[in-house]
DNA sequence: TCCAAACCCTTGGATGTCCTAGTATATTGC
DNA sequence: GCAATATACTAGGACATCCAAGGGTTTGGA
């Protein structure tokens, strides 16, 4: 990472934005802006404490998923929508995690048309140790005040519900 | 997009976190989870708006910045870290710009290491329409409310800038 | 019963991002 | 003045994401 820009980009933007007539909407593009940057920092912090494991989030999403599921297995389409990701992205992940042999793909017993991903020891051993170095490197020291973090968590839950995520 | 799911997939997460004993971490986990679906949603809703225009979220970045630029020129290293992206996705993009006829490279005037992207009127024009609709269509719409908005430019601006993202 | 529609997963292609390495040009220091 | 260092951009490779298309399986209505 660079070094640090002596002045906010999206401030600028903000200004630009206002300067061109478009003030009404200036504040939205500013938060939109800045939700897209945070979440490309964070990524980023992310995949660097999951890459000595040989992970990515995403295959690291797919294995914590299983973890937490009783039997340790699920379907594809499951995960897909558990994960909200397109089911070629749960495929090439779970291509990945087999090859290193944290997963296996195992038939449904009932569905022909359904695969199970179903994880193998090994990596529910993976999971539990980056999940723990997730939690004290990233999650721990995410930055975010506490209020601040209900906040968000409270915004962006509004947000998602009416995006259509969930109808909880 | 699927069907909304009965229940919210991140509260799911945070629950698993705290029977799991990490209550301590369990609230910035689904903070951050959220910003990340977050900005999924919201990169979908640009990416829509703006393929008709032939554009992706990048090279929109691009020619936005450009056509705010003075000169409506900018040297690829600026462009860079003003878009806080990787050198090599800038070169990506100019590209695929350049194919396009909306942006052009030309050699800096006094130092030979250095290219120059420039708008072309093609270029100016379409970032032009492709803002017009965006403001419309995602910023306008954004689903936040107004002290919504402004608490996520506070919450965010602040962590960008302890992230080392400015100096301001 | 049987066939069309719906569903599940995979393959192939396009895009974007990053990293590492390499080439070319500037600047700095001796 | 020349070598060493720094900077700017590009090339190639690894991943992840989406879309479109295809083949196998199940379901439900004629």
């Amino acid at each position: 990472m660079g070094t640090p820009l002596p002045r906010d980009p999206i401030a600028d933007a903000r200004l630009n934005w206002e300067r061109h007539g478009w003030s009404d909407v200036a504040a939205p593009m500013a938060a939109i802006t800045a939700i897209m940057r945070t979440q490309q920092i964070l990524l980023g912090r992310i995949e660097a404490v999951l890459k000595p494991f040989g992970l990515t989030f995403a295959r690291y999403e797919l294995l914590a998923l299983l973890s937490f599921a009783r039997s340790g297995a699920l379907p594809m389409n499951k995960a897909s929508a558990l994960l909200q990701v397109h089911p070629t992205s749960v495929t090439n992940a779970v291509d990945r995690l087999q090859d290193a042999g944290l997963v296996i793909r195992s038939p449904h017993p009932t569905d022909g048309r359904t695969t199970l991903i179903e994880l193998t020891p090994e990596g529910r051993a993976l999971a539990k140790r980056a999940t723990a170095v997730l939690n004290s490197e990233v999650f721990g020291r995410s930055g975010f005040g506490d209020q601040d973090v209900d906040q968000l968590i409270r915004i962006l839950g509004t947000f998602r519900r009416n995006a259509g995520d969930f109808s909880d």
